[in-house]
DNA sequence: TCTGGGGTCCTAGGACCC
DNA sequence: TCTGGGGTCCTAGGACCC
């Protein structure tokens, strides 16, 4: 039996823990730049506040429901990531981290074990120790924990639902909409609906030639994983990612070659920091960027280049190449909204290929490299950077402070500046 | 005025090999 | 009239996840 274990409104519970007296309260966490909702609470969901619901639509909503409106700080979010996954690791060691807030866990090592009860140990653990609720589905799939999950989340008083017979797994598949199965996004549910698939339950009374047709091997792995066969296995162990993005949206255009070169050294630059993280080296390095999507008066523009690099996990080999890419892209008169930085073909560093003609400076680099990102662990995000990477980063950084952490913040430029300012005079 | 960020996998088609 | 069989590798596009 599998457990799906997952943090109720994670980013929103969060920020709860700092501050109790939000209990009860709408929250919503808005994305960079405050642009969209990416996190509500039960409260802010029955004021019919979607996902991804443009911020400066609701904004009357917020104003005259006060709602809290956070911006996101990821940082935070991944510190109570990693404490709540060290309490799902004291019930079972065979986790699977599926997500920021989300894990597997894999109890079929317990034989006669109460898996209810000790769904509500772990609910009661979770909560007493780090103050986020969870939720707790079983069952003998991956995919159907999920639809345990699910229901233990909407229906289950105790946040916990347990799937371990035929006859519960056809009420649960019975009672779970189509396009909640996890597996069938957007497009497919569309199409099954068509078809009259409307539950879970319709979907397992397809065809497998039609599945495998119209939905390739995946649809099929996800029926039989319905069923309560497991098809998809456990990753204990996170594999080293295949590639590394850093992308962002712009709070204001950017229309200079300057401008949009030092977002993308920033970019650069992280993407490089990430590397090292996972101690891979890249050897392809690709720049995007692209006006405004929603932009109904200025003609639409997107490209991207990829130039290839020589095995390197250097800020400063990418950045360059970052830049060298992006001038092959970027045309004057366009006003840039969004850009960013890909580095693929990746391989970990230990297997680098030394050229004859190896550059001096890989070695000098590295060490380079590894003092700087001590510094920046010790003293705080970016507090050494790059030039290239001019102020932008510093806006980065600002919004990563633990000061704008507990602030809402509109549209508003002139607070950032205050964030600045803040920073200069700690360095 | 204002609309996120970061990933993975599968398939079809083209180019190439014997 | 009728035009092989069996591979690999790469890329673009489309699907999905959080």
């Amino acid at each position: 039996m599998f457990a799906l274990v997952d943090g109720n409104n994670f980013y929103a519970s969060c920020e709860r823990v700092f501050n109790p007296a939000l209990r009860d309260k709408p929250i919503v966490v808005l994305s960079s730049n405050d642009g969209i909702v990416i996190a509500r609470s039960n409260e802010a969901k029955a004021l019919g506040i979607k996902m991804g619901t443009p911020t400066f639509e609701i904004k009357d909503l917020i104003a005259k429901q006060k709602v809290l409106a956070f911006s996101s700080n990821f940082a935070l979010y991944g510190d109570m990531s990693q404490r709540m996954m060290r309490i799902f690791r004291d019930f079972t060691p065979d986790i699977e981290v599926y997500s920021i807030d989300e894990a597997f866990l894999d109890f079929s090592g317990f034989k006669n074990m109460d898996l209810k009860q000790t769904g509500i140990d772990l609910r009661k653990k979770v909560l007493k120790y780090i103050g986020i609720p969870v939720s707790v589905g079983f069952a003998s799939s991956k995919t159907l924990a999920k639809v345990a999950n699910r229901i233990a989340k909407k229906f289950m008083k105790n946040g916990v639902a347990l799937i371990d017979t035929p006859d519960k797994i056809e009420r649960a598949l019975k009672m779970t909409p189509i396009d909640d199965v996890w597996g069938i996004g957007r497009r497919y549910s569309h199409f099954l609906q068509k078809h009259g698939v409307k539950t879970a339950w319709d979907f397992t009374r397809l065809s497998d030639s039609f599945i495998r047709k119209n939905m390739s091997v995946n649809g099929l792995r996800t029926k039989e994983e319905l069923l309560g066969i497991s098809c998809i296995p456990m990753a204990y162990h996170p594999e080293p990612r295949k590639a590394i993005r850093t992308a962002r949206t712009f709070a204001q255009t950017k229309s200079t070659y300057d401008e949009v070169a030092e977002a993308v050294s920033g970019f650069a630059a992280d993407c490089a920091r990430k590397l090292r993280e996972q101690g891979s080296v890249a050897n392809l390095v690709t720049v995007f960027v692209r006006t405004n999507r929603f932009d109904k008066k200025n003609p639409y523009y997107a490209n991207n280049f990829t130039l290839q690099v020589n095995a390197t996990s250097s800020s400063i080999d990418l950045i360059k190449a970052a830049k060298a890419a992006l001038k092959i892209i970027f045309k004057e008169g366009v006003l840039y909204k969004k850009a960013g930085v890909m580095v693929s073909g990746l391989i970990p560093e230990k297997h680098r290929q030394l050229s004859l003609f190896d550059d001096q400076n890989v070695e000098k680099h590295r060490r380079l490299m590894q003092t700087i990102d001590r510094l920046n662990n010790r003293e705080g995000f970016k507090v050494v950077r790059f030039a290239a990477e001019g102020d932008f980063a510093l806006l980065q950084a600002a919004k990563r402070h633990p000061a704008s952490s507990k602030t809402i913040c509109w549209y508003n430029a002139k607070q950032y500046q205050s964030y600045v300012y803040v920073l200069r005079n700690e360095e």
